[in-house]
DNA sequence: GTTGTTGCTATACAAAAGGATACTACTATA
DNA sequence: TATAGTAGTATCCTTTTGTATAGCAACAAC
């Protein structure tokens, strides 16, 4: 049951290629949860520090995406038992390793407002 | 009035930088922006021929996309006064060069998928 | 003169995403 | 006893996004 798929495979096939990139892009889609990563990325942080991080997030979002973000295998939630408790949010390594991903999309974005404007 | 912003200003600032890589997610947001573009990837169609291409799309809502790609500088369109009337669209260089964006985003899809997997 | 093709647009609606506001249980501090 | 901090939930509402279905103008072939 090798039903694993190879970076060449997929992009040889435009419906894998787009299935694919999609995996990666619904790990990130909405409005917070590259607020949040970027939160996380150089440091583990609470709840409430996050919350202070990105000043219009409600609980509500906060606590759903992180939800979203731990189901997808990119935040690990630890619980510590003192008092009040106290709940540590960090990025897995795969997480971790999105960093290049996202540089080449800054990159990208950065290059791609140069050349819209420039022709304005 | 020099307001561009290096990779590396972008980079070293938390906010510059979610707001840059927003810039390149928000061109491909959407349900149907993917596959547009890949469907566009090698080379330039017609209307039908993409709505062909992409058994489900309604034709509003591929009117709609394509003419938030043009607007946004990935997608050029070119009317032919035939009868009845021809027209073209074809990616922007600035667009194709996203397809190394996206190889990454692939790459880091299927890498992701398989690491969370073998977890559970 | 009816049907088909091209590249769409109009209207109405359903579903999904996100926001506002209040509230919980527990404890520590003033 | 009142206030504040911890990590969230619950409820309701608005906004955004996408769908369904129909139709248009210009021709051309049958």
């Amino acid at each position: 049951m090798e039903n694993k798929i190879s970076f060449k495979e997929a992009k040889a096939c435009p419906i894998q290629f787009v299935l694919a990139v999609n995996d990666t892009l619904n790990v990130i889609n909405g409005k917070w949860k590259l607020p949040i990563i970027g939160s996380l990325l150089f440091e583990k942080r609470r709840f409430t520090e996050i919350q202070r991080n990105i000043p219009k997030i409600t609980p509500r979002m906060l606590s759903k995406e992180l939800k979203d973000l731990e189901m997808n295998g990119m935040v690990k939630r630890t619980v510590y038992d003192t008092t009040p408790i106290t709940v540590e949010y960090e990025l897995t390594e795969s997480a971790k390793s999105l960093g290049d991903v996202l540089d080449k999309m800054l990159e990208w974005g950065l290059q791609h407002r140069e050349t819209v404007l420039s022709e304005s």
